[in-house]
DNA sequence: ATGAAAGCGCTAACAG
DNA sequence: CTGTTAGCGCTTTCAT
């Protein structure tokens, strides 16, 4: 069933099946609705790779991430998809999975199903890698970390804003034993996270030196809390790179009888879906990830449309600010420790 | 740039670049060298779309669930990535979020796109709307159920296996009073789930008046808890339909000073990645998600291998695991109860 | 406003 | 073994 056969049944030619269903203005009503009927009756779907072949636009996006399975991306993906479908778009999602091999396959499908433009959302990714897309004249949008060149859009993170509310937040909880850790720190968004943490300390005099590096991960998370508490003895408050790490620390402060949020308030960053799951409810920074989808989709939108004219790089923003659950509380005193020791299992 | 361009620069005929980039054994060593030297001096990538309007296969297989930020899917869709990718195959991937209209969608874009096949892993599909698929012979798998027509593949869960070892085990630890949270029970694999309890307690001979309807959120979770103890007092173990539902129970007992295990045993049921981030860390019901998405792709590659032998719809078995985490323990006896309250906050 | 026909990039007969 | 050529299903001039 072809728009061949649609034609003939509606008693036009395939041009005219071809306006009607494109809704092209000026086919006359009436032959219109002969094609319409017979489209519906027949369950008519036509076939996209024969319009991509012709209009040279596939009406597909990619969308790259690291791995699917990382909380933070699923909000992204279902945003991504929502906003996709209500522009006739289809997604290509391809994970890296931290691996150069299936980087560079990522780009290779992307390019074989010559998407109209792709979402890097993977932080951290081989420049070398996206050469074949560039050269294509690709639209490109980057989180963070995006060169500045024609058609590529950047959606730069405000980090600091965020984690200047966290630190307040503990401050005013009088929190004064705050530590911080950190995100594996070649990557740069890592990097802003720990450098507006220590810009946030000292703009309100706070000295910082309880810093641990941790790796985005729970177990990471909890054994940086485990080194900390070795090296500096236990902090009052902790705020962490991301959710997992915070996760992390939750789960260790269990084993190790420690009372959240009485005993250790915990910060976590990023908002994921599950900080709201967790033992206690995590106090978090939010960086918006249906914010983040709707600003890369919206970028890859606005290229498509002007591909012809030669502009500048976008810029997009996006604010961080921080979520209150219950995983902080007032610093405790002295005479708070230890009163009611929990032995579980 | 396209296939003519190559074949010119390597001073050979479209068909023979054709053949030398789809390795067909039958061309000259020389030639074929010549050709890729050239396909990679301009990093050529073939145009799949055009490659499908001729060859009638799209390599893509559409994959269906209701909510990719439901915690079961990111696993499945990682796992189905991978293997797509091993096999030159793209995925396109359509959630539901439960909307009938998006559930017509989703058929809607798989046609559109050609896919060469659909794993339809939401559960619970308007079975009218599969029509158009089914019409146009598109290879299905289902999950639990699916109905037995040629080129319908099913899954088939054995849900009463790993509930029976969940039983047993809380049996073992000298639980009597064992609840069941339920799924929406509209749901057949909700319902599979709280038959495979009955069932498992009574061929233990162990009274089960402790039933409550959840709805497989968190949220439901929590107040399954609060209704079981309001209307049957306090359990000493609940096993969950989900792990969303028991990670409720986790949340609902910490805000009632309920300490888990020790004063109450919770067991979950999927395995859901989260379950190793709960505090405690989840004792659960496994039903693997990478090996339900190993099977379902295993299906598809098994249909579109064999479309034209009008076959038997075939049928797939995933059988389900008690793992044993940290939320179970032996039941409390009496003077356990009380002994050092908890005081969050 | 409608139709005839060219052609998007590729594969697969069919010849040679 | 290689080249020529006819389409795959659709959109889009160009005539009418």
């Amino acid at each position: 069933m072809d728009i061949r056969e649609i034609a003939r049944r509606a008693k036009v030619s395939t041009a005219t099946v071809s306006r009607a269903i494109n809704r092209v203005p000026t086919v006359d009503p009436q032959l219109s609705k002969r094609v319409w009927r017979v489209v519906e009756e027949l369950g008519y779907f036509p076939n996209t790779q024969a319009r991509a072949l012709v209009s040279g636009r596939s009406r597909i996006f990619g969308l790259i991430v690291s791995e699917i399975t990382n909380p933070f991306f699923p909000e992204i993906v279902q945003t991504f998809e929502n906003l996709a479908v209500e522009n006739n778009y289809e997604i290509l999602l391809t994970s890296t999975v931290h691996d150069p091999r299936r980087m560079e396959l990522s780009v290779r499908r992307m390019i074989e199903r010559r998407v109209d433009g792709v979402a890097i959302l993977t932080f951290g990714m081989e420049e070398s890698l996206l050469q074949h897309l560039r050269f294509r004249q690709v639209p490109l949008v980057f989180v963070d970390v995006g060169p500045d060149t024609p058609h590529v859009a950047n959606i730069r993170i405000d980090y600091l804003s965020g984690i200047r509310q966290a630190v307040q937040h503990l401050a005013a909880l009088r929190h004064t034993r705050i530590a911080f850790i950190t995100g594996p720190l070649r990557l740069k968004s890592a990097l802003a996270r720990k450098t507006a943490f220590l810009q946030s300390m000292s703009e309100i005099g706070i000295p910082t030196n309880l810093i641990t590096e941790g790796d985005h991960t729970m177990e990471g998370g909890m054994s940086a809390l485990t080194k900390l508490i070795a090296v500096h003895g236990r902090p009052t408050a902790i705020l962490c790179s991301n959710d997992m790490t915070a996760i992390g620390v939750l789960r260790e402060a269990f084993e190790r009888d420690i009372r959240i949020p009485s005993e250790l308030s915990v910060i976590g960053f990023d908002d994921i879906r599950l900080a709201q799951f967790t033992t206690p409810p995590l106090t978090t920074v939010q960086m918006s990830q249906t914010e983040l989808a709707r600003l890369a989709f919206q970028a890859l939108m606005n290229e498509v449309g002007q591909m012809s004219e030669d502009h500048q790089a976008s810029e997009y923003r996006l604010t961080t600010n921080l979520i209150l659950r219950r995983s902080t509380a007032l610093a405790p005193t002295t005479s708070d420790r230890k009163k009611a020791p929990r032995k579980p299992v």
